[in-house]
DNA sequence: TGGGCTGTTGGAACATCGTTCCATTTCTGT
DNA sequence: ACAGAAATGGAACGATGTTCCAACAGCCCA
């Protein structure tokens, strides 16, 4: 009779997608995007990456689950009763403040725009664009470029999702503007003049500024 | 004596980053991004990884270097001697090129929107915005609003660009649209919309209606 | 001319990772 | 009670980025 024939105590509470999209949340959240491997998450739900694999397809749509769980969690807390140019202020502004709160969201949302956590904003900005009373085509349009927005911001905090945990953001910026100082002065003239702004600007404001540019096109150009 | 001691012939022609550099283009522009692995660039090369990582730091700073390398050919071939804001249009469209050209690019440039690669779109774009002569605050918001264009439709293709290479451009639209319409036509009403649009519509029309928008805003605002 | 020194090369070896496979356990309906 | 289906845990596979190191080439200096 073999001494360890049996096996490890199973789990009393069953495996599913919501626990698996849970703990994923809380490693990305923890540690980032390259901190999320099927061991680490194995090891935290206590189980192995098969059963894993029995709930979710592979990493990729884990990756997007957890977005799309964030995001329509934000979505659906937007109310808006006021005109449509706010309602889509407000809206961006969700998006913004859940990439900067969840930075790995950045990177997921820019890498795939078609999936479903993009076709959330997508749907509820083009709904109040839709209000604005403008032609159908000159409609997807403005929702895109909209949208470009958000997913300019996306790609901005994915690239500081992918470093090692302990820089500040702050400190990522100013590292940056100073890499920026040191390019040929004729060349690039301009990039050096955006370098000495770059790491006391609001990029929370900026963001705003871009919807506003926008949302000042649409409104010049159809009404 | 072994029979086996001495190596392999060693190559004639000296390895550098730009031959590197040129080969990982090679491969990229053939068979997309993930077949870029540094086995596949040795073996096409005929040496081996490690001589590779004597030029190059690692298999980002390649990347980065070939969308570079593509980026600063078209950046230096615009000239403009018209008003800035036709000049804009030509380099964004510039970019728009290049990335449906290589498809890479796009997931290169919006997977690190700081690289040097988007740097010197920024630096193209940013100079014609201050020709237009507007308050030094609003100069840097204008200019990334623009860039968001730009790594917009980065994103976009860098989705497709992962995809298997068989696909056809067209079918994945399709693909992508017939997926839109089996979503809840309650809670998608307006993606659905677009789904019926998406298949037959013109990229770089779309493309340029965004950077026209903005420039619109500019307009509306500044002047 | 010869002998080290530095820059360069090729390829084996390492550490991980996503994913697949499968023996085994648990659940469910009859 | 039992058969089939659902679910589990963990070993094993194949591939990748990266590191390491023994060997080599060209060069300067004695």
């Amino acid at each position: 009779m073999p001494f360890n024939s049996q096996r490890a105590e199973r789990r009393t509470d069953a495996l599913s997608k919501a626990r698996i999209v849970e703990a994923a949340i809380q490693i990305l959240d923890a540690d980032g995007e390259g901190a999320l491997t099927f061991r680490a998450l194995a090891t935290r739900l206590a189980t192995g990456s098969g059963a894993i694999y029995w709930h979710v397809a592979d990493r990729q749509a884990l990756l997007a689950a957890a977005a799309d769980h964030i995001i329509a969690g934000v979505m659906s807390e937007v109310t808006m009763r006021s005109k449509p140019q706010d309602a889509i202020r407000t809206i961006a502004l969700g998006a913004f403040d859940a990439i900067y709160a969840h930075p790995w969201i950045g990177a997921q949302l820019s890498g795939d725009p078609w999936q479903h956590a993009v076709l959330r904003i997508m749907e509820s900005i083009g709904r109040q664009v839709q209000l604005l009373g403008m032609p159908e085509a000159a409609l997807f349009n403005a929702t895109t470029a909209l949208m470009n927005c958000v997913l300019g911001v996306a790609a901005q905090h994915a690239a500081a999702a992918r470093l090692p945990r302990n820089t500040e953001r702050s400190a990522h910026l100013t590292a940056i503007a100073e890499g920026w100082a040191l390019l040929d002065p004729l060349e690039y003239s301009f990039v050096r003049r955006l370098a000495a702004q770059l790491p006391g600007h609001d990029d929370r404001e900026q963001f705003l500024a871009g919807v506003n540019l926008v949302l000042a096109g649409i409104q010049s150009i159809w009404f």
